[in-house]
DNA sequence: GTTACATTTCGCCATATAACGAATTCAGGC
DNA sequence: GCCTGAATTCGTTATATGGCGAAATGTAAC
């Protein structure tokens, strides 16, 4: 009998509960992204950012590797992310065509368009 | 562009994010039961349950039918269930040799075995 | 109509969760 | 070594959620 079964798909449907989360995961499908590419887009705190790919982290979804000072995320892929593939295609399946999942693509493809150095100049100019 | 999909996409990843809920839902698969019956595995206060079966029906992933004082629930079919069906099958797949599943399903089995109308007798002996 | 009763709705409480800012960590440039 | 700065962790706060019991709803039996 496997005892933790119940406990590994609860913390998928869980990290897939908060409409931010799904927003980095759908963001991420095309390709990994630096922490500050993804706080550009939801325009939330950092910390707040940092705490959904966390959860999304501890749900196996994604994957993350540091660079330098930057910190890049990405789906989760090969065994790691084969429990939940499933279910992260029908969300995207079900996301196709949303308004609010095509802005974000618009507002990233801006975000992506400078490298991170550059980016997150901009976002502490803004911030004083 | 699609205004609901995330709506509807959340409300089933809401729904799917409780563990009761959840195992409601494994229970139904085999078919319809009872509130009664729910109420017996489930071993929660009656409004809690039907709460819990509200939210479920509300992502669509259920579906009742009234027959004199009973209410009995089934998972969702047809065009209605269609949306969400792939990720309950995601859910099922994953929960396959669960512990605290097989156990359900062995209370659910006593729980069957007798009409609603005993069970919900013996669940007011015991209450008062 | 009145009663009995399965289910639902409502009001309330305890806990969980998402958000922020402040403090911390850690890597690179001086 | 000492800044600078991206990211994370921590502490706090507001809201969301799950649980219960009491009251309301609606149906069957009398």
């Amino acid at each position: 009998m496997n005892q933790d079964a119940m406990r590994s798909t609860m913390r998928v449907t869980k990290a897939l509960s908060d409409p931010q989360r799904v927003r980095i995961l759908m963001m991420l499908r095309p390709g990994e992204l630096c922490v500050c590419q993804i706080v550009e887009v939801l325009a939330l705190a950092p910390s707040t950012v940092s705490k959904h790919l966390s959860i999304l982290s501890g749900a196996a979804l994604v994957d993350s590797r540091k660079e330098g000072r930057w910190a890049y995320y990405r789906i989760s892929e090969g065994a790691d992310g084969a429990f939940a593939r499933p279910v992260l295609k029908w969300v995207a399946d079900a996301l196709r065509g949303d308004a609010a999942i095509a802005q974000d693509n618009k507002t990233l493809g801006r975000a992506v368009a400078c490298d991170p150095e550059t980016l997150t100049r901009r976002q502490r100019m803004r911030g004083k």
